[in-house]
RNA sequence: GGCCCCGUUGUGUAGCGGCCUAGCACGUCGCCCUCUCAAGGCGGUAGCGCGGGUUCGAAUCCCGUCGGGGCUACCA
């Protein structure tokens, strides 16, 4: 058996372009989409697309204690959810399946004994007790990790070993010089020769490791261009190594490109922990973001379109995005930034969309009934532009429109709005009752002879009525008439919502509220 | 500890040696508009971590320093 160490060379991955660029976005599914893991396939997906290359979709189930099922069908309802298409993957196929590395196991072990067979992999039995004992021995630092102690064992000691019952681990013989990328995002970084130990690609049991497997698969499916988060760069050197390796064995025939993305940090400057809320993709759809605001926010992470605007389409990042162009400083998580940024979105929407966004958000919180029918569809539609500049995510809505879809005599008065009702609210309800009661409530005559109760009519009436007559300010003026429209201090504006709700509604709450002051 | 990454207002960024009296957005404060809340308009607030160089000239280049972060598993 030989002994040597990974050759090195300078052309191992000449410069690929266009439509022959390959990427990959490969999460283990462990636990619920974060945000981090979403904008990390957001660049992934919008180089591809920007270059016209392959985007690809592979699952990292190797750690068969932490994955799940259940995270895996996340993963994709989160891709779909955002409408980052692959084009190839685990549910959709492609020319390299499979797409789970759980299954391709056949694979690993082969390349793992080709790995062993040539030399650039060793059999190690020590046990952490030992390397330790050694460095203690030696006056070492513990922290040094694994000391490359098996790299020379004789077949001899090996077999011995083995007699004895231990069970060895495989590792990867680490070059013993610099390792130098370029980095698409740092530029240039260098790991000095011996600062990584040997690690291990294959368990005492057999299974493969991480280290293996993913530059195993990424060479097999021919990526060419690595994107990542920037926790994954400690890994890199080690990565390249293995690359170097494969090529000699002729297993790769390139080592990609690497580019690590900065990390997303929560409040403070902790990285954002899966047990952060806000880390959770799920829980901000759920309160409702739209895709296009999510996906603008995350890629504000790290990356900007130009220094005077930041707000734009999926479309407009694909035509403008670059790693090249990502800022290597970590971002911290702004829950304002983001909701501010699909507030832009909702705003920019048409309304007929933002209705049909909004329609399941209100069914989920029973603010509409369901089924929903065709009228109540019909007045959505009317109310929807009076609220979509008032909310920065869809569940702000609920609210505001829940009281359009209440029988009058159900419609729940909240308590700060009843009380900030003023001494002069049972005077002002019957000004207003009183000047509505002379507004048609009728469609008007079909002839077209016009439509009597509109906001524009029932503006002019009520003014007339209590900010002339009863000489009171708008502002205390319409205060009542608000509560007992809504049943809330806040509301879309009065005389439109009158106006939707139609006279004989509007007439049953103004009545309501008064009789109760 | 070691290795590596990062350092522009509170936050995200623009800036690539003179266009910087440091721009934009969010936040925040104030004003205007106004039936509430928003939206919109106008204005204020606050920043190149620090110290040395290089240069006629530095936020921009170099060195050091300090600070923050990541990794340091038979996790990924």
């Amino acid at each position: 058996m030989t002994t040597h160490s990974a050759p090195v060379s300078t052309t191992e991955n000449a410069a690929v372009t266009g439509s022959d660029i390959r990427v990959r976005f490969c999460p283990s599914p462990t636990g619920t989409p974060h945000v981090g893991m979403a904008r990390t396939a957001l660049f992934n997906w919008a180089y591809a697309r920007h270059h016209g290359g392959t985007f690809v979709f592979r699952i990292e189930d190797t750690d068969a204690a932490r994955d799940s099922e259940d995270s895996y069908a996340q993963i994709i309802e989160a891709l779909q959810w955002l409408e980052l298409e692959y084009d190839e993957g685990p549910d959709i196929g492609g020319p390299h399946e499979p797409y789970r590395q759980s299954q391709r196991h056949e694979e690993h072990r082969r390349v793992a004994a080709k790995l062993l067979e040539s030399g650039y992999a060793y059999e190690s039995f020590s046990t952490p007790e030992e390397v330790e004992q050694r460095h203690r021995a030696a006056g070492r630092d513990l922290k040094l990790g694994y000391d490359n102690f098996d790299r020379e064992l004789t077949q001899a000691q090996r077999d011995e070993f083995r007699s004895e019952g231990r069970e060895s681990v495989l590792r990867l013989r680490m070059p013993d010089e610099d390792i130098t990328f370029q980095d698409l995002v740092r530029g240039e970084v260098t790991f000095k020769a011996g600062s990584v130990p040997d690690f291990v690609i294959v368990r005492g049991n057999g299974a493969p490791l991480y280290t293996l497997v993913n530059p195993a698969d990424d060479a097999a499916m021919g990526i060419t261009h690595v994107i990542r988060g920037e926790d994954l760069l400690s890994s890199t050197p080690r990565q390249i190594a293995l690359y170097r390796a494969l090529i000699a064995i002729g297993e790769a025939d390139r080592v990609p490109v690497f580019g690590h993305l900065p990390l997303v940090l929560g409040e403070g400057s902790k990285k954002l922990s899966k047990r952060d809320p806000q880390s959770n993709l799920f829980l901000h759809r759920d309160r409702g973001f739209v895709a296009d605001g999510m996906i603008n926010y995350l890629a504000l992470l790290g990356w900007s379109i130009g220094g005077d605007r930041d707000v734009f389409t999926p479309a407009e990042l694909i035509a403008a995005f670059d790693v090249e162009s990502v800022n290597p400083n970590p971002a911290r998580w702004d829950q304002k930034k983001a909701e501010a940024t699909n507030a832009e979105h909702l705003r920019l929407m048409d309304t007929g969309d933002f209705a049909s966004q909004l329609l399941p958000v209100l069914q989920d919180a029973r603010a509409i009934p369901v089924p929903t029918a065709m009228p109540q569809l019909a007045r959505l539609a009317q109310v929807a532009p009076l609220v979509q500049t008032r909310v920065q995510v869809l569940a702000e809505a609920v609210d505001l429109v829940s009281p359009f879809f209440v029988a009058d005599e159900e419609l729940p008065i909240a308590e700060d709005a009843r009380k900030q009702l003023k001494e002069s609210a049972g005077q002002v309800l019957d000004a207003g009752i009183q000047a509505l009661e002379q507004i048609s409530g009728t469609v008007g005559d079909p002839l077209g002879g016009g439509v009597e109760w509109t906001a524009e009519r029932i503006e002019a009436g009520l003014r007339e009525a209590i900010v002339d007559g009863l000489e009171m300010k708008p502002r205390l003026a319409f205060g009542p008439l608000r509560t007992a429209v809504s049943g809330q201090r806040i509301s879309p504006p009065l005389f439109e919502s009158m106006e939707i709700l139609g006279k004989d509604s509007t007439m049953a709450r103004l009545r309501r509220l008064r009789a109760e002051v």
